[in-house]
DNA sequence: ATGTATGCAAAGTATTTGCACAATC
DNA sequence: GATTGTGCAAATACTTTGCATACAT
């Protein structure tokens, strides 16, 4: 239901497969290939094409509502935006601002990728060390 | 000269294509795709096969010689390696470490290809406004 | 009823691979 | 001379697109 009125708020149509796609997103806490996406809508017997998830996770993006991550691997992953943080970036000499996504969510993302680490936002590089949990440890945490 | 003694280090076997694409890669402070270095070589007359290009990044990568980064388009681009600065990653709960490449590179470069600001290794982020210098005032210090 | 979403099939783009021949050490 | 690199062509992987039909508002 709440799934529904997002996708009112943002002027999308709803359909059986966009609200698939979203819950199957909402429901997982790392970011998803559109294969993945792909296959768990089947498992809930809901048989869209692939373009179909294509064109969809297009218009997410889009609107703001799910994050496109790229790892090495040659293919795209998806997450629903948990933040709308942003940073501006200030050039030194003319003091011009530029407003972007916090990019600490792509670095969290390629860190997670590739070491299984994961952060709190409160993380914070200290000197040549970084602090996180690592794979084991943050399954362990979850069941608290 | 120090290219192919670069190689030889490695124990990378020193053909023109190799040579010719290490030199490319020298010669640009911005990472390549693989379609620019192809290109790239056929300038300076090395006709050598796209797949060529391909092997070669990837044997080049292997031998942390440079660096692979995708950004949100679909395809990699290459760059060599200015650092080989890494870092360590700590679990807060079991202490267990794993280390990986600074990752600042790759977020710089995310930003770079965002934003077109460039940043030195001392800039960093300081509550929300990164301070770097844009593509204009970057292009002008360089002149000096 | 109108405009938009979808499935299907086909095309597009980036990358990888098999194999015969060529080049390097 | 043995091993490894390369070009060519074909295959693969991921993503996009055109078009006729189905669906949401």
């Amino acid at each position: 239901m709440e799934i529904e009125s997002l996708l009112k708020e943002n002027h999308i149509k709803v359909t059986k497969g966009r609200l698939t796609i979203l819950h199957v997103l909402m429901l997982s806490d790392e970011p998803l290939s559109v294969e993945q996406i792909y296959k768990s809508c089947r498992e809930y017997e809901v048989f869209i094409d692939l373009s179909t998830v294509y064109r969809t996770l297009e218009l997410l993006e889009e609107k703001e509502i799910v994050d496109k991550f790229s790892f090495g691997d040659g293919k795209f992953t998806y997450k629903v935006k948990t933040s709308h943080h942003k940073h501006i970036i200030q050039c030194r000499v003319c003091h011009k601002e530029v407003e972007i996504d916090c990019p600490m969510k792509q670095l969290e993302e390629i860190i997670r990728n590739k070491t299984g680490f994961t952060f709190a936002d409160k993380d914070i590089f200290v000197n040549n060390t970084i602090e996180g949990l690592c794979s084991k440890c943050s399954k362990e945490e979850e069941k608290k």
